[in-house]
DNA sequence: AATGAATGAGTCTTCATTCAT
DNA sequence: TATGAATGAAGACTCATTCAT
């Protein structure tokens, strides 16, 4: 009974995903959800209040499945600080090709921020999504995934594989700004790999041993961490 | 009086900027551009095939004037390879702030590119973006503002102030990817900083030491350079 | 109950001919149709999927009508094959007067039909047409009155009114042709009426006679007859 | 000079044809009309008051090519004037299959003066075409071709050829709505074709023949017919 | 919980026509 | 005569959302 109401919003939710996906947010309609998920278009609007509130819906469960991502990497057995951020490196990136649609949610969330924390925007944003439920919750959570992010960071300070004199929120931001930028400049390098000189697969490597310098410091050669098979 | 024929075209333009930075690109409706424009709608759509249309016209014009920041910096008398790179994480963002549109309008094109170079999503672009005029010179021009950074990287390698052994591309477009990643999390941090870790004024410094010490290669504290007043 | 569903489609239809009438398929506005016929214009789309699947419902609705026309002269008691024939030089005209949309509706089906077997003239078809699901259906039922012509031909042929030799399918074909010309070209008649050798009311009987004429094989000079008060 | 005017005037004229033939009238602008005529839209209506002004030109001219194809079908050496009539059998439509335009723009000619005639429908056409010199023109000499058909009518009765007994205006009248009704439906035609009983190429010889049975008279006195109470 | 018919505000776009030059 | 920039009225169509059942 109970499970019944949530298996409902799942199916919607779900269905949004998969809509999202193919013809982005706009293109799809309320009613295309409702078909996909099987049930009518008044229901849906009996689970989530609007367009927007499902959106949020999403976003929300997109920084869920965000920060298990976060998680896994932190959790994972006999990896140092470094490795753990490194990781990230090739979680997100990989995070967001399969999960196209969450993670620009979540990229959007990020905007949408920007726009909220700004007395002199916050009223551009569409009052719908002000109003959601999943918003307000977003608000609290969204902070979450850089929380671990930042314990990977300490970590790496106390294992030593990170420099001491690193502050670790500033440091952590700073490592997952590079790697948010390094996902979207990965459209255009695409095409300019034409030109040879960089191209998706030998920026890879380049990116995670800079980041690894910046990180550790260094100037002699130091062996490169590797991480998931790639070499530098 | 030759001018006055491409001055309506940039009315048309100046107006849309306007507009679409209050209200957004979806919210702006073409008539409301032509108001501003002090034309009629009819105008608009002889200037400009269709709203797509102007808009990759803008587009192209924002990357125009990303160039001239690159541009700036690289002409800049008097500094090295990493003071140029430097000098971009405060004038990309402060770009970013004072030209809203014409920024969100070069990552939109980011995004653009990501799903053009991909067989798959092509077709989910718009057909009347891929038809645009404009849209085709950006394909030519869109890599200028990077090969004005990557000659950067070059020039720090050669003066001695970035490290020797960097790729310049890869080292580049690194670089980049970190300014685009810092200004779209500046967001979040603003309203994060109630927790005083980290706020928009001690990242900046932190952010910029990173970079240096990325380019660099460190290990004993060095003095980082100073760029535009900011201290670390 | 069970008809109001229905119900809906035929205040529609009925609002759309009233329209087409007066002002004519193309100055009329799918915002007319919805107002004359009670509901929003939304609805209209939710019924027919535009306005050229509009049309194409009442060219549907048009043929049926005229099927029926077709069927009562056939069924008429106490006639001969030739007298129905002649009887559809009365009618025909008669519904197209009565029916003018409709009538116009079955013309404009013809020469769409004429475009469309035509592999060179198939593409200038408005391809909201041949999307229409009504369109598809008249496609198979276009031809039911001629079928029912046909029919008369063969009556007459065995009651012995119609000349054995004749082959029904072209005979009745050139009637009916005939009866489309005769249609057509009252309206010129009507005005050169004023130099008094030919007009409407002469040339009923005179063409009848022709018709007649000519499917029953003649010579002598018959005493001409008198139908609704014109001589002959 | 004089004759300088002249060629812009058909200039435009061949470029509408052009478009219309291929586009239709309505999906041709009169910036296309233009730019094929290789002159400027404006002067466009210098020659031609507005759009309709120019399609009654083009329906003027249509008259005229027509006409000259009954003349010639009249002055054929050797011709009797059963001959000439069904010699209109082979001319009309193969002038409509070249002349597909003009021809069309005869047809709603007819349909024009149809509303022209009738008081209650003449505020139905669009007032630019009433004003059009063109229109004006054309309603005086819009029966020129149907004159060299009644002669047709006349000379074979002095020949021998057509049944003494008929009255020329009438008889023509009935000929020509033959023919219009037996172009018009050539489209259906053609599609039921694949039942094999009727298609263009076995009904025109039906066609003729019936034709010319009826203008000549054939076989025995059959019983009159009797339609709607009219005696014959 | 569930349906889906019904609503109507919202907008892009086209094009015949004009007119200053 | 000739140009083409400029006008603005006109209209089809979409879709988020509601609500009676």
């Amino acid at each position: 009974m109970a499970g019944e109401k949530t298996n409902k919003e799942k199916l919607i939710l779900d269905a949004a995903v998969s809509l999202f996906t193919t013809k982005g947010f706009t293109a799809t309609r309320m009613e295309d959800v409702a078909r996909k998920a099987g049930i009518s278009k008044g229901l849906t609007y009996f689970y989530y209040k609007n367009k927007e509130d499902l959106f949020m819906a999403l976003t929300k469960k997109a920084f869920d499945q965000f920060k298990d991502e976060f998680r896994e990497a932190y959790r994972a057995k006999g990896k140092n600080g470094l490795e753990m951020l490194s990781d990230l490196v090739v979680r997100i990136p990989a995070f967001a090709k399969q999960n196209q649609v969450y993670y620009d949610s979540i990229l959007n969330f990020l905007d949408l921020m920007k726009k909220y924390n700004n007395p002199e925007t916050r009223d551009q944003i569409n009052p719908l999504i002000l109003e959601s439920v999943h918003f307000q919750k977003l608000l609290e959570i969204h902070h979450e995934p850089a929380k671990i992010g930042v314990m990977m960071v300490s970590q790496g300070i106390k294992d030593g594989s990170v420099r001491p004199e690193l502050q670790p929120e500033i440091t952590f931001y700073t490592v997952w700004s590079m790697i948010i930028g390094y996902e979207k400049m990965m459209g255009p390098i695409e095409y300019e790999g034409k030109e040879i000189k960089i191209n998706p697969s030998n920026w890879q490597p380049g990116f995670q041993k800079l980041l690894q310098d910046m990180l550790r410091g260094t100037i002699q050669a130091v062996k490169p961490v590797t991480v998931q098979g790639s070499l530098f």
